[in-house]
DNA sequence: CCTACCGATCGGTAGG
DNA sequence: CCTACCGATCGGTAGG
């Protein structure tokens, strides 16, 4: 029989996801202990782990629902732009999908490794799917390339949107909009000349 | 009066700083112990000791050697170059001097927060060292960018550049230095044409 | 330079 | 008897 929970048991649940992503971002997976993410949440630690059966099953939700997201988000991005807009719509998707995300998008970062293997792979699966679509648009962007230049090419421009989180300040004069409108300058008017 | 050290004291060292990198690369600083290092490196915990005083202290030499090394790379590129010819030769340099260093490089990305704070700007400083020349030449490549531009454009660069670990495979289709000659294409034409 | 330890804290779970 | 916790402590291991 199935069991009773609270009413609110997945806004708790979400809850302490999030504040377990901000501690782990902070402390790194290791350094950040149950008993820290337990008392920032107003829990003792076996309140916690009526939540989460293990510290790996709450790192694990962190990144899955992370990059669940993110792949909704992608996903959403009408098909039947012309490419170079679509390349742009698919940009700032990213961009804003990781506004108020730093703290999981370093957990990703830095602490994939620290889960066993078959979750590690569930989680690079979906990174997959997240890639597929900037990959297609670029291949249609310049037929010139050859496929073994497709990857480089690829990861070239995630290494720009993912690396963002380590300088970027939303206080500077410079909106998170509009440093995907420079990303897309750069990136596209640099693709069109390749090879 | 001070000790007498072994003639291979500082090789010992050196080889004591790869082995604790490759360790803390892949299990992280927290979860790579101390007793791992001094069992792969054929020590005691406590002659381990005797290399370094502390985690800390092992952490710190792996990131501080690894900066001056790159920052060195950096210094040597000529700077009589015509400025295009000099930006491509800067990420020659930077990709040349990451070869091999996937373990420190990966230490530096996720495990500088481990150390205290003024460490920490330490590391940072040298950090700064090494964007300085590339920035420099991005503002002399295209004298249209506005100040508050800069950095976003110089860092997108790095992006490129420091993400490479996270998929490059040296037994792939394309070599490193390929790599190279096509981020330099790809990021001055990009940067050709902003804004 | 070793074995043998320490104070503390880890992730996880007992009884009530 | 249930769920939802608590205070206390488990076996092991961390850095030193």
């Amino acid at each position: 029989m199935a069991r009773i929970r609270a009413h609110d048991y997945d806004d708790r649940r979400r809850r302490i996801l999030e504040i377990a992503a901000a501690l782990i971002a902070e402390h790194g997976f290791d350094g950040a202990s149950m008993s820290m993410i337990a008392a920032r949440a107003s829990l003792s630690k076996p309140g916690l782990y009526h939540y989460y059966d293990s510290k790996e099953a709450l790192l694990f939700d962190i990144l899955h629902s992370h990059l669940t997201a993110l792949r909704a988000t992608i996903a959403a991005v009408p098909g039947d732009l012309a490419p170079e807009a679509r390349l742009r719509a698919l940009i700032q998707a990213l961009l804003a999908a990781y506004r108020d995300a730093d703290d999981r998008h370093k957990a990703q970062i830095n602490d994939l490794p620290r889960l066993p293997r078959e979750q590690q792979q569930a989680i690079k699966a979906i990174e997959r799917d997240i890639i597929a679509p900037f990959r297609e648009v670029i291949a249609a962007l310049n037929p010139r390339l050859e496929p073994h230049q497709l990857t480089p090419v690829t990861m070239s421009l995630f290494g720009i949107l993912n690396w963002q989180y380590t300088w970027f300040q939303a206080s500077g004069r410079m909106s998170l909009e509009d440093y995907g409108e420079l990303v897309a300058r750069l990136f596209l008017d640099g693709l069109k000349s390749l090879p």
